[in-house]
DNA sequence: ATAGTAGTTGCAAATACTTGCAATAGCAAG
DNA sequence: CTTGCTATTGCAAGTATTTGCAACTACTAT
C-alpha cells in the first residue's frame, strides 16, 4: 500500500471523491516538498494530466486543505503557498515585516498560544497554519 | 489644529510624504470608521479628487500601514479591509474556519501570545494585525 | 524663493485568484 | 454490472491586486 495510497484514502474517508486530478495534485505536492506554488503544482502536474485546469488546482488545493492533509500559508504579500502536512513536523511561521524573513515558530510554542486561547474563549487555534507577523530580533537590534 | 492634520504630521515623522491624495485616502479611513475595504475608500475618496487612480489606493493603504497609521487584515478568503488604528482599542482577530464567526481577541491575550514569542525567540509579535484562525466554541460543539 | 532629488502618481498591462455553469464522472445502492 | 445522485471539472469571464514606467511634485538644501 503505498503512501499516496493511503493519502486518497484519508481523502475519501474525510468525504471528499477521489478524482485523478486530486490524486496527482495530491502526489505532486508529496514528491516535490517543501512550500509549494500553485502555478508550481499547476506545471509539474499538468505534465500528468494535460488537460488539467488551473482553476481546478485551487479548488483541489481548498479540498486538500479541508480534509487536512495540505498546510496552506500566505504571508498577505506573496503569492499562497502550501506543503503536504507532517504531523511530525508541525510549526508555524513568523513573519518579519522589515527584512520578510519567516523564521520557524516550534511545536511548544504553538501549544501555549492554543492552551491560552482555549482557556480563555474556548476558541481552538489551529496549529497547523499559524503566522505571526512582528519584527525579527535583526530588525529591531537596527531599530 | 485638526485630527487629520496630526495624522498627516505622523506620516510625515514616518519619512512618507504627505501627498493629497494619502491625505485625502486617510481622512476618509478616519471618517467613515469600521473595516473598510480598497473599493469602499477608492469609491468616497474619488468624489473629493476625481483623477485618483485604484492603484494608488492600494498602495497609499500600504504606506499608511506602513507608517502606523492603519491596520490592515486579511482573512485570504475575502477582500482585504483595513482601519485606522486605535491605540485605545488594540485587539486581534479569531476567524472560525467552520462558520467564519470573526470574534474579538482581546489586548491582554494578545501580550501573552507577544509575551511569550518575545521571550522565546527575541521575535516581537506586532498586536496590531493577529489573526488567528481555528474553530470557535459553537463550532465544536456541533463537531 | 528656487532648484534638485527622490518618493509618488496615473495609466495600462500583467498576475493572482474566484465564480457561474453545463458537462462529466465518482461512488453508493440496487 | 447498472443506475442515479451529486460532487467535481473545464472553460470562460469576472474580480482582486500588483507592477513597470514616464510624468509629476513634496520636501530638502541651498
Amino acid at each position: 500500500m503505498s503512501c499516496e495510497f493511503q493519502l486518497a484514502e484519508e481523502l475519501r474517508e474525510q468525504g471528499f471523491r477521489v478524482t485523478p486530478q486530486r490524486a496527482i495534485i495530491l502526489e505532486t505536492i508529496s514528491h516535490q516538498g517543501g512550500h509549494l506554488s500553485v502555478q508550481q503544482v499547476y506545471n509539474e502536474a499538468r505534465l500528468r494530466l494535460p488537460g488539467l485546469n488551473l482553476a481546478t488546482v485551487y479548488r483541489a488545493v481548498e479540498s486538500l486543505h479541508e480534509a487536512g492533509l495540505v498546510d496552506v500559508y500566505s504571508t498577505g504579500t506573496e503569492p499562497v503557498r502550501f506543503s503536504l502536512r507532517d504531523p511530525d513536523n508541525v510549526h508555524g511561521h513568523m513573519i518579519c515585516r522589515c527584512c520578510g524573513a519567516d523564521n520557524k515558530l516550534e511545536a511548544p510554542s504553538l501549544h501555549v498560544i492554543q492552551d491560552h486561547i482555549q482557556s480563555s474563549y474556548g476558541f481552538e487555534v489551529d496549529t497547523h497554519h499559524l503566522l505571526l507577523e512582528g519584527y525579527c530580533p535583526a530588525c529591531l537590534e537596527k531599530d
